[in-house]
RNA sequence: GGCGAGGUAGCUCAGUCGGUAGAGCACACGGCUGAAAACCGUGGUGUCGCCGGUUCGAUUCCGGCCCUCGCCA
C-alpha cells in the first residue's frame, strides 16, 4: 500500500515523510520536480538522507511528468512487491498525482513539430493560433486561453498526432490511483509558515546557495532545471535582495501549493504545528486503521 | 535653526489644468494532463499626512502644523 504526504514548502514534509516511513518499515519517495535533480541540493532543500527520485537527473536533462512517472511507478512497485511502505512525498502536486495515478499522458512531444507551431502561434498571434485550434479540436480549445502559448501549441500539436489535450478521462482530479493510498496534507497558519519559510532562506545563504547557484549556472542546464525556484535570483543580486527575492517567491509558490492541497481529491488534512514524532504518529494511526479496515474487508 | 525635495494601495511610484484615483510588484481567487518551483486568466485591497480656508464640490489651489530625506549651520 501507498501512504502519500504533500504539503507547502517548509512545512516538515520531509522529516514527517522520513518519521512516517521509519515506523511503518517503508521508504521515502521522492514527489518534487525540483528535487529530482542533482547539483542543487540547498537551494531545492534536499533531504540529507538517501532518498528516492532524489538528486537523480543531471541539471542538464530536460524533465517531464511522463518522465518522472516512470521511474515513480517503478520505485513504488519495487517497494510494494517487497512488501514495504511506498511513502510518496513532495510539494508538487501534479508530479504527486502522477507518481499515485497512471494519468495515461497523451503522446510525447516532437521538437519539430513543437517548434514549427510555435512559430504558427507567433505569426497568427493569440487570437488566431486559437481559432485554429478551436478548429482542429473544440474540446481542447474549450478548456484553454488564448494567451496560454505553452498549452495551445501543445494542443495544437497533439492534434496531428491523433491525440487531444483533453483526456478521455479525467484522472488527474480523480481519487483514482494506481494502489490503495491514503493521502495527508500538512496544514500550517500562514503566519507559521511565513516564518518558517523565511527562517529556512537564511538558512540557505549560511549553507552557501549562492555559490551553489553560480555554479550551476555556468554548466549546462536545462530548460526545465533553470525554473527551479529563485536561482537566478541567488546567484546573481546581492545577499539581502536576493533573500527578499527567495522569501517572496517561495511564499507565492507555497500559496500555489495550498491551492493544490484543497484540490487533491481525498486529502486528509493533519495539523502540522507541532513536532514532527506527533503529526507522523498521527499519521502512522491513520494509515494502520486504514489497512486494518481494508484487510478485515478483504478477509 | 535655515534652504530644498517629498508624504497617494502592503511596497515603489504615477495622476487629477478642482468633479473622491491607477500602474508594476506583492496579495487573493480560478484554470491546468509530456516545461508544473512552469504557464495562463480574473480581481484594486485607499481617511490621497493632519487641521483649517476658498469653492456647489478639495487628494488637487491657499495658509498653518506634523513627519521623512538631503544640503547648510
Amino acid at each position: 500500500s501507498v501512504v502519500a504526504i504533500f504539503g507547502p514548502t517548509a512545512s516538515g514534509k520531509t522529516s514527517v515523510a522520513e518519521a512516517v516511513a521509519d515506523r511503518l518499515g517503508g521508504e521515502v519517495v521522492s514527489a518534487d520536480s525540483m528535487q529530482v535533480y542533482a547539483g542543487l541540493p540547498i537551494l531545492t532543500a534536499q533531504p540529507t538522507r538517501p532518498t528516492r527520485l532524489v538528486g537523480i537527473w543531471p541539471l542538464s536533462e530536460a524533465g517531464s511528468v511522463a518522465r518522472y512517472a516512470r521511474i515513480a511507478h517503478a520505485a513504488v512497485d519495487d517497494l510494494n512487491a517487497a512488501n514495504r511502505v511506498a511513502v510518496v512525498t513532495g510539494g508538487t502536486g501534479l508530479y504527486l498525482r502522477a507518481a499515485l495515478c497512471d494519468l495515461r499522458l497523451p503522446p510525447a512531444p516532437t521538437p519539430e513539430r513543437r517548434a514549427a507551431w510555435g512559430q504558427t502561434y507567433d505569426r497568427l498571434g493569440p487570437e488566431g493560433a486559437y481559432a485554429v485550434l478551436a478548429a482542429r479540436d473544440p474540446a481542447a480549445a474549450a478548456r484553454l486561453h488564448a494567451n496560454d502559448r505553452r498549452r495551445v501549441v501543445r494542443a495544437l500539436e497533439l492534434t496531428e498526432l491523433g491525440s487531444s489535450l483533453r483526456p478521455q478521462t479525467d484522472r488527474l482530479w480523480t481519487a483514482e490511483t494506481r494502489l490503495p493510498t491514503m493521502i495527508f496534507g500538512l496544514e500550517l497558519p500562514r503566519d507559521v509558515l511565513a516564518s518558517r519559510i523565511e527562517q529556512r532562506a537564511r538558512e540557505m545563504f549560511d549553507a552557501g546557495v549562492a555559490e551553489e547557484a553560480r555554479a550551476a549556472l555556468d554548466a549546462p542546464i536545462s530548460a526545465t532545471a533553470v525554473r527551479a525556484l529563485g536561482l537566478r535570483d541567488v546567484a546573481e543580486l546581492p545577499r539581502d535582495e536576493a533573500l527578499a527575492a527567495l522569501v517572496r517567491r517561495t511564499r507565492r509558490y507555497a500559496a500555489y501549493q495550498r491551492k493544490w492541497m484543497r484540490r487533491i481529491p481525498g486529502l486528509v488534512g493533519v495539523n502540522a504545528d507541532r513536532p514532527t514524532s506527533e503529526i507522523a504518529h498521527e499519521i502512522v494511526e491513520m494509515a494502520s486503521a486504514r489497512q486494518r479496515l481494508s484487510a478485515g474487508r478483504a478477509g
